[in-house]
This record gives structure tokens, C-alpha cells and sequence, in this order.
DNA sequence: CACCCTCTGACCATCTTTGACTTTTGACTA
DNA sequence: TAGTCAAAAGTCAAAGATGGTCAGAGGGTG
């Protein structure tokens, strides 16, 4: 693996995996210990790696006895998943390429479209497509990426 | 071999003819430094020798653990349809709902997209999501219909 | 000679790593 | 109970590590 952002996500992930209920509660210092990295370091991974919209949840506390929780959100309805991709697409004041992707690979994961889709869709949104201002694209991509919820509602049975 | 360009680029095909999956990660610098050229002269090869047309796919990385990636895909062999529609498309000085479902609809019909995809993307591309003053919705029909069609080059075989 | 590739380097964009400083929390103490 | 302290975790900006772009110089070929 090459950097070591990618090599705390993907043992984050298995353990995640591994674990019987769909969260694990980590202490900060282990982890970075473990690595060999500075403690902010996690932090990062986490900001990064495990977004809502990507489906993880993080809850943390500090002081004595302090943890970071990550958790990986179960939704049972696909209702539910395209909701709450719409309230985070409507939240988030800039979407870059790497959002896209993010609540991209969601949608496939929770099975509301096909990865080939997916894939048109991404290349659709891309920066090399949409060359415009950071602004405007932005715009474009909340209008789009709305756009496509709506589809998928329905075609799944909204 | 007269150019260091040349070199390279054969070097390239080399390493990704003898990889088992067609595609090889390489870290620009190495390249460079293997070569004793500006890191920019892979850039160069990469811009000139491995573009779509010649059946081939790039994806980089920036930053720490940074990569480049090349991926050797198959092209799709209905190529003159997509000139031809890439032409229309250029040509047109005014992209509107109806030019999108023409192109999309033809698509269909010479089976290089599934019916489910055409919708997805005509929807994306409807005057509604693309709540714009026409010329700007013009623009980004162009853009995006484009980009479509240089992800259908290489879809189905890649 | 003109033109089209190549080559180069300065400058830019993006992602990661690090560390100093801050905030929160719980336990212990006065 | 209030105050203090140490043990977490959080924030943020700078530094580091890559890759990208572009315009101009350089060179070979018809």
C-alpha cells in the first residue's frame, strides 16, 4: 500500500468487518502507536475515509477513558439511503470530484445502480467534463446529482 | 530509437504487456529518473501515446503515495458512430432536450448503451436539472455529452 | 526554411504527514 | 462542591510529496 492513510483505513475497515455489531470503538493513541504515526494522523484517515456519505458514522469522546467510535450506518429502506444522500448533497456548500465519487460508489454499494452507470455518470461530473468555475460546477453537479435521486426513487419503487 | 519519448513508450507497453492484469502503476518520478528526464516528459509521453483513440486509460494520483496508473482497454467497434455523433454534436450551435434524446436514442438503438443508462443520462441533461440560461445549458450538454462519448470508445471490453 | 514534434522548467494543484496548540472529560483534592 | 490536573481527542496550518499544465526553446525532416 502507499501511504499510510490508505494502510489505517483498510485495517479500520477489516476490524469494522470482523466485529459482530457494525461499530468499533478505537483509542486514538493505540492506533497511531500501532502505525507509527502521530495521533492526528487518525484523525485525518477519519475525515477522510469514513464520511457520512460514504456510510460511516463517527461519534468520539475525550478526557479519561476517551474513544473514537466509528460506525457503519445500516439503512433498511432504499428510501431511506437516497434521503439522507439528498440532505448531504444539499448540505454540503462545494461538491468536489471526490464527493461525486463518494455518494457514486454509496449508491452501487446499496444497490440502487449498476456500476456502469455509475461510471457514465462519474465521467459525466468529472472536472474535465464540467470546466468551469469551482463555483458553477458545483452548481451543476448538486443540480445533476439531485436530478438522479429523483430517477432513482422511482425507478426503485418511490 | 531517436527520441527519449520513444523510449519510454516502449518501455511502457513492455512493462504492461508483461503485467497479468492490463494495467501498471508507475510513480512519475521513477520513471523520470530512470530515464534522466523531466518528471513533465512522462506527462508528455503519457498525452501523446496513451490516449483513448490508442486504447487506452490514465488515472493519477497527486500527493503522498501518488501514482499513475495505466490500463490497456479494448475499443469498442462501433467507433464511426460515435465520430459521426461527436461531429453532430460539435456542430450544433444550440444543444436542446430533443438534440440529447436523438443522440441518446441512438445510442440505443446501435446497442452501445442499455435503455436504463440513456434514461439516467437524459435526465441529467433535462432542462430541468439544468436550470440555466440556454447558452450555459447548451455548453454543458456539449461538455457532458462528449464526455459520454469518449467513455463509450472503450466500454464493453475494457 | 517552415513546421511539427520534443524537451524543459517554472509554477500550480492536490493529497498526506507532522506537530504545536486547544478543548473536553473524569478523577482527585481541598 | 469547586478547583486542579492529567489524559484523551480535536483543530489547523505548515511542510512534504507527488503529479499536472503550459508556454517557449530546441531539433529533426520534408
Amino acid at each position: 500500500m502507499r501511504n499510510i492513510s490508505d494502510v489505517i483505513e483498510q485495517y479500520l475497515k477489516q476490524v469494522l468487518k470482523e466485529s459482530q455489531a457494525n461499530a468499533i470503538e478505537i483509542k486514538r493513541q493505540d492506533i497511531a502507536q500501532r502505525f507509527e504515526c502521530v495521533p492526528s494522523q487518525i484523525n485525518y484517515v477519519i475525515n477522510t475515509r469514513f464520511t457520512v456519505e460514504k456510510g460511516y458514522l463517527v461519534e468520539s469522546k475525550r478526557g479519561g477513558g476517551g474513544y473514537i467510535r466509528i460506525r457503519r450506518v445500516i439503512l433498511h429502506e432504499k428510501q431511506d439511503v437516497l434521503s439522507s444522500l439528498m440532505d448531504i448533497i444539499h448540505e454540503h456548500p462545494r461538491l468536489n470530484e471526490q464527493l461525486v465519487e463518494n455518494v457514486l460508489v454509496r449508491l452501487v454499494e446499496e444497490q440502487m445502480m449498476h456500476e456502469q452507470e455509475a461510471q457514465l455518470i462519474y465521467h459525466l461530473l468529472s472536472d474535465e467534463a464540467l470546466n468551469l468555475r469551482v463555483d458553477d460546477r458545483s452548481f451543476i453537479r448538486r443540480q445533476q446529482l439531485l436530478a438522479l435521486m429523483k430517477v432513482l426513487r422511482y425507478r426503485n419503487g418511490g
